[in-house]
DNA sequence: CGTAGACCCTGCGCGC
DNA sequence: TGCGCGCAGGGTCTAC
């Protein structure tokens, strides 16, 4: 379901509404999830706590806290974080809810439970495992081709792979990866150690437009994105390639393909990506 | 060191 | 209609 932009999405979508409120009351119906919940740890750095800000980083979503802590929630493949009367009755994977004093409940529901929920000290965030190791932001000031293109020297791989490792760029998953090469004309399987300067500088400006304009459509909703209110995207209907294999370019008109990289599905055009 | 593959989990759509 | 299969937006760990 989402990557930066859905993320950025629904962190606009809940700061106007969460931000002064506090959290009453905790439940955690299953604590299964990529890591396990600690009920009484989460319940104790978050309980009576007022949120003072939301922040994004990479993919995850930060609610910054009084005295502090900051509740960390990622929401994997499936996750969904939606604002909800405190009285709607509990979905199935509701698996982890926080009830506030104003009356609402922020709903955390993840049916695959690749998704996180921790909380953390705000001060050590940057230096914990989760965050340590993660590269640049795509929408920062210092993101642009010659950055990108440094950070490939010494390396051979696949670009749209290089592009979905979290370690040099943050945020791009498979659909914005795979539309940003489509953009800069770029061939998915082309090794980064065979990309000229200028070509880097197209990708990169190919990703920030990318994300920028999907941001501006609230995001794509293939499935079930939605933003903290429940509403969904339309950037679907401007994906170029992505989901696309069998139908003719929008650009050249030759039939888009699929190839698998890593495990994951990659399309593009063979007339417009070289 | 960098890279490829397996794995975590549930739900959905497809072909038979 | 029911069943099995492949596939899905992420991240981490292992083996080479």
């Amino acid at each position: 379901m989402p990557e930066l932009p859905e993320i950025e999405v629904l962190r606009r979508s809940l700061e106007p509404r969460l931000v002064g409120a506090r959290i009453e009351r905790v439940t955690v119906t299953n604590g299964a999830l990529r890591e396990p919940v600690d009920p009484a740890r989460l319940r104790h750095a978050t309980r009576g706590r007022k949120i003072i800000a939301l922040r994004r980083r990479a993919k995850y979503l930060l609610l910054d806290l009084e005295k502090g802590i900051t509740l960390v929630v990622h929401l994997g493949m499936s996750g969904r974080l939606t604002l909800v009367p405190a009285s709607a009755s509990r979905e199935l994977h509701e698996h982890v809810s926080f009830f506030l004093t104003s009356g609402r409940r922020l709903r955390f529901r993840d049916p695959r439970r690749f998704g996180l929920v921790l909380a953390l000290s705000s001060r050590t965030l940057p230096r914990d495992r989760h965050f340590r190791h993660l590269g640049t932001e795509p929408l920062g000031n210092g993101f642009d081709g010659r950055r990108l293109g440094g950070l490939a020297l010494g390396r051979r791989a696949p670009v749209k792979s290089f592009l979905m490792d979290g370690r040099i760029v943050v945020g791009l998953g498979n659909i914005y990866a795979t539309e940003a090469l489509f953009e800069s004309g770029i061939h998915p399987a082309r090794s980064v150690a065979r990309i000229s300067a200028a070509r880097w500088d197209r990708l990169a400006r190919a990703v920030r437009l990318t994300l920028e304009q999907a941001i501006g459509q609230g995001g794509t909703t293939l499935n079930d994105f939605t933003d903290g209110a429940g509403q969904g995207g339309t950037f679907q209907v401007s994906l170029s390639v992505y989901g696309r294999e069998g139908e003719s370019c929008c650009r050249c008109g030759k039939t888009i393909r699929r190839i698998v990289q890593g495990g994951r599905s990659t399309f593009y055009c063979p007339g417009c990506q070289r």
